[in-house]
RNA sequence: GGGCGUAUAGCUCAGCGGAAGAGCACUCGGUUUACACCCGAGCGGUCGCAGGUUCAAAUCCUGCUGCGCCCA
């Protein structure tokens, strides 16, 4: 603390340029130590674990709104004392980096085999040093508040000995096993993909009916892949289905090959769908091999690994969107097509990666099986050891885990974490641990790697060292909050849940899941860059700063909802920081200072009692909302706070009380410090630049970062210093809007005689409430040209005003007019009620004691008022 | 096809049983010694539609319509 003396001044800028300033701010306290979190500290943990973003990735809008609420949540329980722990890193994004290294080679006429395994690994390694990570500088740029010193990545030696590790245990428990299966095939990236890799959309397509067969035996079929039927090996209907019971184990001949196929009865046909039979082909349909593993059907590829017809005939070699129509016109041919849809819509899977349409694709893989981890990772949350915010969005979890496929974990890629199991004479496969030495002679490793998410699901523990048993650990596991969008819930947290629980011993890997929305345009359409409606947070960072880009973000993050952003909020957030700039700006010039006790009640004006009521309603009210990840509400009243209560009115009446000197002024100065500072610590979290400056320059210290937060105290109802104030407000606003509507300019001083005002108890604020409304004292020669009655809360005051003459009579009739038909329908509005006998039986007293002074109210306006029209 | 959510001022959204709110936009007036990134005043809504429950419904229930999302 300093021994500044009041009042003294400030060297603060005339202008917050957040661009000089924030670079230099955020280094001083990454080199401080304040984000370095202590493994051996004695204080309560709080931990969260970035969700590592791609390494080939850079910031886009859901980061710094998922970093903003992060930065805040940490940045609190810092100022709170806790020890924390907010642990940064990337994942290695194993299509999107190979896809990336990939397409640099063939720049020089390269493909990733030319180089060979081991080589082409060095090489992405090597584009990661030099264009990976570009979201960690801009991470800087937001201000998160990060343990740079505990930063991960996901091909680390570390977390990939946790993988290892994992994928022993789950393989020695049984939970991992191998299977020729149907997948989703990326012809394109060359790999299989997970279920949730997969993206869906209605495509414009053709549905195509075929005839197989002639005559009573014939079937028709329809289908939207009119080439897959080179690959059919059955034909499947309804064994209820009157239509083709005849022809149930009978064959017909397959068009355009020399084989026949038998036409089954399966259960799960739909005999509604189109003609109610289905071409069966196993080895590219999902449901089609179901269909052949109930029947014993055999199952024919008819596509290589690039989706190009194999099998001999005219359409050998063709791609598949070639051979799609040649299929069908060689069938018209024939003359067995029945008929043709086009367009037909239907859902089609693209890469989630490239947009390339999936092909399922039977193949051999690597997979988990999820039952049981999947019925754990309900277990965490139906018994509250896990709680989702908002809870709306526990119920998709649920419906997620508890319907969970087995997952695909075996990509065919060289970047990644490779599968740790090898291959002996004899069909003989060995999985090797982290600490077990390879297989010798005679075996071979597989050549797949793992999905991307199997290592970064277990990030809330790999990165504190597991498999060891750390003290960190030990410190910080379980973690407190995952903070992520709800479009990933599936993706990523389930993941983390399951393998978390699995590997810790059923401990949950965090305490708390917040879901936030996505962000949208300003029409609360999707960002897309098709659409070219994106925003670049970069760009806000530049133009706005980092406190208007967060506090834009967390005042729309209404948890599990969906926020819409444009320029203009960036820019009223911009201007808040302004504003709050110069409200401190002011107050410091004034003396405002924290090294003066603010003096007791008694000793201080209604003024000061009200605000300082507020403050501690704010502490408590924002402290709440903070527990209950309600960021939004809680910046919506720090901007209510700061602007329409401190802004407009506490300072414009600290003005009056400033000018009046001695031990006032400086009860002044006092209030002003300790609302002042308050204001500050509550916003540090979300703003925390602009907090930091001004905070240093009103008390001197070290650094808001490290600094307490506020506690929410008592909150004190001081209701006469309200009601003042409340008085004072209405009068105060009644003589501006008779001004206003007098065509009076704003800052023209009126000479007023005021009336009433010591017996509504607001003789203190008199000065304040000429100051605000411009009035002055009436002079000699004073003579009242209009006048005005505002009702407050304690009493009617008078106000007469010499506007030397010149009264707009038909102005002030139109006033009142309007003032009386607002009051006319209030006092009907409660007589209805007052009038119906049910109300007053039923209603709770207080209820009807409340209708009842209204209507007194009402009453008395409307007769003021009709006196004042009836005078003019 | 199944499930979930939502419909409130021109736009984006709060409010979720007892007097319709905010931000932005808009209109008018302003060199008021912190701030024009500002100040003051104002305009603007039968709270999607139709029923029901209740003394009382934007708020609870039912149906309908529109929109959105997830899953198949």
């Amino acid at each position: 603390m300093t021994n500044t003396e009041a009042p003294r001044t400030t060297d603060l800028p005339t202008a917050w340029d957040p661009a000089a300033v924030e670079g230099r701010l955020y280094q001083g306290w990454v080199d401080a130590g304040y984000f370095t979190a202590d493994v051996d500290s004695d204080r309560p943990s709080y931990t969260i674990a970035l969700p590592p973003p791609n390494v080939t990735g850079s910031l886009h809008m859901g980061h710094a709104l998922n970093h903003t609420i992060m930065d805040a949540l940490t940045r609190r329980r810092r100022m709170q004392g806790y020890e924390v722990l907010w642990l940064p890193g990337m994942d290695h994004a194993g299509i999107a980096t190979q896809n990336a290294v990939e397409k640099d080679l063939a720049t020089e006429g390269k493909s990733r085999h030319d180089l060979g395994r081991e080589a082409f690994i060095e090489r992405v390694w090597d584009w990661k040093a030099e264009y990976g990570g570009k979201i960690l500088g801009q991470m800087r740029r937001l201000g998160d508040g990060v343990d740079w010193s505990r930063e991960r990545f996901t091909m680390d030696d570390g977390l990939s000995k946790a993988v290892q590790t994992i994928f022993k245990k789950l393989f020695d428990d049984g939970l991992i096993y191998r299977a020729n299966r149907i997948i989703n095939w990326c012809p394109r990236c060359l790999t299989a993909l997970s279920d949730i890799e997969v993206d869906h959309s209605d495509d414009d397509g053709e549905l195509v009916s075929i005839r197989y067969g002639d005559g009573e035996n014939s079937i028709v079929v329809a289908t939207t892949r009119a080439e897959t039927m080179l690959g059919d090996t059955a034909v499947a209907v309804h064994p209820d289905d009157e239509r083709y019971k005849h022809l149930i184990g009978k064959e017909v001949p397959l068009p355009l090959t020399d084989r026949v196929i038998p036409i089954v009865a399966d259960e799960h046909v739909d005999p509604s769908f189109g003609t109610g039979a289905v071409k069966v082909t196993p080895a590219h349909d999902p449901n089609d091999f179901e269909i052949g593993q109930r029947h014993q059907l055999p199952s024919i590829t008819i596509l290589d690994e690039h989706a190009v017809v194999t099998v001999h005939g005219p359409f050998l070699g063709m791609d598949r969107f070639e051979a799609r129509p040649a299929v069908v016109a060689a069938l018209r041919e024939e003359g067995r097509i029945v008929a043709e849809k086009r367009p037909y819509v239907h859902s089609v899977g693209h890469c989630s990666r490239c947009g390339t349409v999936v092909e399922p694709r039977l193949s051999l893989q690597w997979w988990v099986k999820v039952e049981p981890l999947a019925r754990a990772a309900g277990d965490a949350v139906r018994d509250g050891r896990t709680q989702i915010h908002p809870p709306e969005l526990a119920k998709r979890y649920f419906d997620w885990v508890d319907n969970m496929h087995d997952w695909t974990i075996s990509r065919q890629l060289w970047w990644g974490h490779r599968i740790p199991v090898w291959y002996g004479p004899n069909d003989k496969v060995m999985c090797v641990g982290p600490d077990e030495e390879p297989p010798g002679e005679g075996w071979t490793q597989d050549s797949d790697v793992l999905d991307t998410w199997f290592s970064s699901a277990l990030w809330p523990f790999s990165t504190l060292g597991w498999p060891d048993q750390t003290k960190a650990l030990e410190k910080f596991y379980p973690t407190s909050v995952l903070s992520t969008g709800y479009d990933i819930l599936f993706f990523w947290v389930a993941r983390m849940m399951m393998f978390g629980l699995y590997a810790m011993d059923e401990v949950q890997p965090f305490d708390h899941v917040y879901l936030h929305g996505l962000i949208r345009d300003a029409q609360g359409k999707k960002m897309s860059k098709s659409s070219g409606n994106g925003i670049d947070p970069l760009d806000w960072l530049d133009r706005y700063g980092a406190d208007a880009t967060r506090f834009t973000l967390a005042r729309g993050a209404n948890p599990g909802s969906d926020m819409a952003v444009a320029e203009e909020w960036a820019a009223g957030s911009r201007n808040f920081g302004t504003k709050l700039w110069n409200a401190s700006r002011f107050a410091l010039m004034n003396g405002a200072t924290t090294a003066l006790e603010v003096p007791s009640r008694s000793e201080l004006t209604d003024a000061d009692r009200w605000i300082l009521d507020l403050e501690a309603k704010l502490v408590s009210d924002v402290d709440g909302l903070f527990e209950d990840f309600q960021f939004a509400k809680l910046c919506d009243e720090l901007y209510h706070f700061t602007w329409d209560e401190f802004c407009d009115w506490y300072l414009e009446l600290a003005k009056v009380q400033l000018a009046e000197g001695g031990a006032r002024a400086d009860a002044t100065r006092a209030v002003l410090g300790k609302v002042l500072d308050t204001i500050l610590r509550l916003l540090h979290p979300v703003m925390p630049f602009i907090t930091e400056v001004l905070w240093k320059e009103l008390t001197g210290g070290e650094s808001l970062v490290i600094t307490s937060w506020p506690t929410a105290g008592e909150v004190t109802a001081d209701t006469v210093a309200a009601q003042r104030i409340e008085g004072i407000q209405k009068l105060v606003t009644e003589v501006r809007r008779f001004r206003s509507d007098q065509g009076v300019k704003p800052g023209q001083r009126v000479p007023a005689r005021l009336s009433g005002v010591a017996e509504a108890g607001l003789g203190e604020l008199e000065a304040s409430a000429r100051s605000l409304a411009r009035l002055t004292e009436p002079e000699d020669g004073f003579a009242a040209s209009a006048s005005l009655e505002v009702s407050t809360p304690t009493g009617t005051v008078t106000v007469e005003l010499d506007l030397s003459g010149t009264v707009d009579v038909e102005a002030e009739r139109k006033r009142l007019t309007k003032d009386l038909a607002v009051a006319e329908k209030e006092l009907q509005q409660c007589e209805a009620k007052l009038n119906n006998p049910k109300f007053t039986e039923k209603a709770p007293a207080d209820v009807v004691e409340k209708i009842k002074s209204r209507r007194a109210v009402a009453v008395a306006d409307i007769e003021r008022i009709k006196a004042r029209l009836a005078a003019m």
